[in-house]
DNA sequence: TCTCATTGGGCTAGTGTCAGACCATTGATG
DNA sequence: CATCAATGGTCTGACACTAGCCCAATGAGA
């Protein structure tokens, strides 16, 4: 265990290749659904992303050919997601893990609690003005009332609603992040109207004690729900 | 308010400039008082930091330029930290608030706030096994023991370290970024013994939540201790 | 059927960054 | 005093990335 906080200082400086980095950003939107019918234009994507149409394009080229999107020219064209998530299968879970590291899953799911739980409990203590309160109860709504097939896509809103909602910018960022760490993880595993059902009432009980602004109970339903999901994950692995 | 999941998605991919960012870096490093005596080699750093060694020596240029560091030739030698954080003044703060922008300044606050009580928690429920206990009890001494001149730099190792142990290198990451982003402010207002004594008793609550293995009296005393920072920030505004 | 705003496709010149090699300097040590 | 390991200083060729520009295609609407 290093113990020193210079490492967390002196740590890289970029993530790496731009163009890689921004495949595997379009890549986790499209997967997670959050680009349902097509992309941005490439020069409002690309000022979005802060790199050049070029590397954009060479990405997109690379997602087009592993038969992510699919481009048309003119006007009324783009880049259009042609992707359905395929349904799991035995060994996707394991495949993914071992993609990933196991030292790397322990990081991303301590990570993903701490900012999450982070989020709901500086939710819970907001001021109540606004709209925010509208908002998250219709989130609520939209996942609960989702079939199997739209679910993760609203999970994943309703989880980074909760982040955005606070109005900080820089822990909406460090939420979707951590969402992204664990996509293909939880891409891997079946959706069980079980799953769903008990995952509804953790939801329930979050949005509940947000606005109730109790701060530990937001910080102790959410404990509860991603330990679900570590169990969940757990159990697929034994 | 941006409600969209995916503003937090489609952001920028790079953070910028390699060389800039990396002055940031060092900069900051420096100002935290984690770099004491010198810059590890040139060599190492560059490697530490995922840039090449022209970009590195170009950062360490500039701060050597600006006053911060003094390079100095041969076996034995390397950039030697010349700076000793000047006491604050008047206007300081107004200048470091400016600097920053009043939204950017409230979402640093908040992210801090969310990334730190988030490690608080996750430590609190971590396995007693290992040596993090001790390493805890030993920066909580370091910190309380400490003088005026050495206060803001064992403070920040103690704040540090609290996400360090959690063996996240995402979290710890996460948490210095935070910390990183205040720290102009925290050093333009003055250091008070009375404040130096007041937040000691904060982190003898901290650490005794998180030892005791509680989770919301960890959280609380996290954001109990943040917000009395964020209220003597908002005392010097004011 | 024609127009034209919008969008992708492609080019070029210039800059930022990198990897690696080699040189210059220093001072502790024998 | 001579050695030499460790460290900063410098150069070069290559590649990644950018900004800006213009071209090509498309299809809704006049």
């Amino acid at each position: 265990m290093d113990e020193s906080p210079l490492t967390a200082v002196l740590r890289p400086v970029r993530s790496g290749n731009a163009f890689e980095e921004t495949v595997e950003r379009l890549l986790r939107a499209v997967k997670l659904g959050l680009v349902v019918e097509k992309l941005p234009p490439e020069r409002e994507l690309a000022a979005r992303l802060g790199i050049s149409r070029v590397t954009l394009r060479e990405a997109i080229r690379a997602l087009a050919e592993a038969g992510y999107l699919e481009v048309r020219r003119g006007r009324y064209g783009g880049a259009f997601v042609t992707y359905a998530p395929p349904p799991p299968r035995q060994g996707d879970l394991r495949r993914a893990v071992a993609d990933m590291g196991t030292g790397h899953l322990a990081d991303a799911l301590t990570f993903r609690t701490a900012v999450e739980c982070g989020a709901a409990q500086v939710l819970a203590t907001a001021e109540p003005a606004g709209e925010w309160r509208e908002t998250l109860r219709r989130r609520l709504a939209e996942v609960n009332s989702a079939g199997p097939d739209d679910y993760r896509r609203l999970d994943t809103a309703f989880h980074l609603s909760i982040a955005e909602l606070t109005g900080s910018p820089l822990l909406a960022a460090a939420c979707a992040d951590a969402r992204l760490r664990v996509t293909d993880l939880l891409n891997a595993i079946p959706v069980l109207q079980r799953n769903i059902e008990h995952a509804a009432a953790q939801h329930e009980a979050i949005v509940a004690a947000i606005l109730a602004g109790d701060p530990d109970a937001a910080r102790r339903a959410v404990t509860e729900h991603l330990e679900g999901t570590a169990a969940l994950l757990r159990g697929f692995l034994a």
